[in-house]
DNA sequence: GAGTGGTCTAGACCACTTT
DNA sequence: AAGTGGTCTAGACCACTCA
């Protein structure tokens, strides 16, 4: 008669009463077995309904211990970092670049720390500005670990972006993004059409394959219409 | 003899197979049951291991069409909001608040879209900035929803920051946050010990009980030296 | 209608942590 | 040593989507 449990419906359950107070914050919640009998279900099912709680940092796991009410001192959130082309034709602009140069140079300091470096290696260094039309989107500034894809000196990156092309070409396992805030310099207003001075949001971003840096690229947008949006839930 | 298979193994050679180029952007991947016949393991784990893979965008799902290495078109982030006051503590800096203003107001129709009210409420305004040592470090101007909680009334928030008391007090289901870059005001740029037009950046949040927004706030932090940062792998 | 992923089961054993 | 979560299995049925 009855239909099938289903974890999300263990995991509603669950949520309910720790929203409602029932189950308070650092409290021990009954364990799985005891949850699988009570909801009439199998231990798998309460296991994965527990184990998506404690993804999302709602719960603390730990054997032997048991499962608590996580104290929710922060919580994740979840960014989307779209591809520029795509995100500028989400909001029906057309998509234009330009490179306004490229070459190849050696690792300084701040590269070195930036790309984690451990010896000298030869970088490809590019400079472009994203267009959505005719105003400036982004402007984007970049070196290209030449010892990782040395495929990229073959590329002139005059009318394929880097962004592209290295996602096509090269996949990458993990992503760090550094976000904050600067004033514009004057060549920096010159190139996103702004006055001097004005705020832009920064994103830096590091891009590894394995242990090694493919890629390190700081992205300025104007300030009074970009955004970042992140959520959770 | 041999030992039995993990979703970690599996999950490991799928990865593999896609950052070597040998399974290409777009390109089918086996089904889930030649995966299990192939790697001599049960259809469950190679589905876990395809599941968390999903999950984090590195392959695309359907029933009947199969499963595809996904274009990494853009690709998710996890960003972590720690509480203020730990994160000022984290550096070493002394965590101090000083609350500037609290009153109750009507919703205008910039908080009524913000807080998603339907009709007109009372909301509880707070102005407040939370310091690292003797350096301002965030300008923190909220709005509480007093229909979803009422006790708010009760607070002064002159010593406990209305975050650290919300936390406490008003669990939460669902967060929202907008990013963004602007240059200090004058009023600001006193608060936060910034010349008028230094560039900021600013977090502004929701936070929902259920259906209902709890509280919006909006926080400005100095951007020469504050940052955001979010990571994946 | 058929083929794929999505989920649930019932049971088993393993791994970690605390006693 | 014992108790809890973590995982794997083998099989079953369901749900979605395509032809």
């Amino acid at each position: 008669m009855s239909a099938r449990v289903s974890y999300k419906h263990v995991k509603d359950h669950v949520l309910e009463r720790i929203r409602s107070g029932q189950w308070r914050p650092g409290e021990l919640i009954p364990k799985e077995q005891a949850l699988a009998d009570s909801f009439g279900c199998a231990r798998m099912t309460v296991h994965r309904a527990l184990r998506e709680l404690a993804e999302a940092g709602l719960v603390e796991r730990r054997r032997r211990s048991g499962t608590r009410v996580a104290l929710q001192t922060s919580r994740n959130a979840t960014l989307e970092i779209p591809r520029v082309d795509r995100e500028i034709e989400a909001t029906g602009a057309h998509y234009c670049y330009q490179r306004l140069s490229r070459r190849q140079v050696g690792a300084d300091p701040m590269l070195r720390e930036r790309l984690a470096l451990t010896r000298r290696s030869r970088l490809l260094h590019v400079r472009c500005v994203h267009f959505a039309g005719a105003t400036p989107f982004q402007f984007e500034e970049r070196w290209i670990n030449l010892e990782v894809v040395p495929e990229a000196l073959e590329q002139s990156f005059k009318s394929v972006p880097p962004n592209i092309w290295l996602l096509e070409h090269k996949p990458w396992s993990r992503v760090e993004h550094v976000i904050r805030a600067a004033n514009a310099s004057a060549a920096l207003a010159g190139h996103l059409d702004l006055a001097e001075g004005d705020a832009m949001l920064v994103i830096e971003r590091r891009t590894w394959s394995e242990a090694q840096v493919i890629t390190f690229v700081r992205q300025s947008h104007p300030g009074h219409f970009y955004t970042l949006r992140a959520g959770s839930g």
